[in-house]
DNA sequence: CGCCCGCATTAGACGGAGTCTAAAGTCACA
DNA sequence: TGTGACTTTAGACTCCGTCTAATGCGGGCG
C-alpha cells in the first residue's frame, strides 16, 4: 500500500491527508466499494473529507490504471483496487454481490478480424451473470 | 415484427397504441438506442405518449426476453432488439459507437468449477473496448 | 526557515437518468 | 355496450455524479 501512495508520488502527485485516506480505504478491503460507501469509510477517519473529493481522487486513480471501474448495473459503479490482476467478474442477479474470477483463455483471440469493423480492440470485460448461493437458498 | 407483437399479445399483453409504438421504434432500425431516444421516435408517432411509458414498456421487453439491455457506460442504457441472436458488443472508447459483434468460442466454458463460487451461472456478458476508424483517424 | 504560487479541497447547487404515485383513460370480455 | 382490470399520464422525486467559485494548504524557492 505505501507501494502506492510511493507510485504516485512519483507520478507527480501532491500528496494530502485526503488523497492518502482514500488510498488507504481502497487498499484496506479487497471488496468492490461504491464511491459512496468509500466515502463513508473515508470519513471514519478524516471526518471533514468531501464527497466532491473522493470522486475526484477515485477517477484520478482510475486513470492512472491503479483502480479499477466497474459498473455492473445501473447503480453506482463500483472500485476495484486488484486493478494489477488481470480478471474478469461473477456477479449475482439477486443480491447484487460481486466476486472477481479468471476465467481460462483468452477472449481477444476469440475476435476475429472479420468481426472488429476497422476499430483498434485494446480490452475486453467479461461479466458473468448468476444466483448466488445465498440468495438460492433463499 | 408483427411477429414480436404476435407473441406480446400471445403472453396476455393487452394491446395498446403506444406499445406497438415502441415495438416499432425497437424493430425500425438495428441501432442501440436510449430510452430517450426511443421515446423521441416514439413522439414522432404518436405525440402524446409519454416517458414513464417508454419506460415501463422497455422493461416489459426486457423481462420478456424481447430485448436487450446494454449497459456499456455510466450514461443512459441502450437497448438492443437484437435479442434471439447470441452476440456480444464493440465499444468505441472514444465516441460510445456501439457494433454487434460474434466471437468464437464460448467464455461460459472458460469459467471453471473453482471459479464458481456456488453460483448459478446462466448468462455471460463480453464487452470488447477500443477505437473506432472514424476516432482514429480524428 | 518561511513565503507564495498553484494545485487541492470544500459545500452546495446542478444535471441526467430513471422510478414512483395517484388520478384518469382505455382495452376486451361477457 | 358496460365494466373491471390493466395502462397511461404528468410531474415530483431519488440517486449518482459533476461542476463552480471560494478557500485551504503542499512544497519548491529564495
Amino acid at each position: 500500500m505505501s507501494d502506492l501512495l510511493e507510485r504516485l508520488r512519483g507520478r507527480g502527485w501532491r500528496m494530502t491527508a485526503q488523497r492518502r485516506v482514500v488510498a488507504e480505504v481502497l487498499d484496506g478491503e479487497h471488496v468492490h466499494l461504491t464511491a459512496d460507501e468509500v466515502h463513508a469509510r473515508a470519513v471514519a477517519k478524516l471526518p471533514e473529507i468531501s464527497r466532491a473529493t473522493v470522486y475526484n481522487t477515485l477517477g484520478e486513480l482510475v486513470s492512472l490504471g491503479e483502480v479499477l471501474e466497474v459498473a455492473t448495473d445501473k447503480r453506482a459503479k463500483r472500485y476495484d483496487p486488484n486493478a494489477h490482476r488481470p480478471h474478469h467478474h461473477l456477479v449475482c442477479a439477486h443480491c447484487g454481490a460481486i466476486k472477481d474470477v479468471h476465467p481460462s483463455g483468452n477472449p481477444l483471440a476469440d475476435l476475429p478480424d472479420s468481426e472488429r469493423f476497422g476499430f483498434t480492440v485494446s480490452d475486453v470485460e467479461v461479466t458473468y451473470r448468476g444466483v448466488c448461493p445465498n440468495c438460492a437458498s433463499a
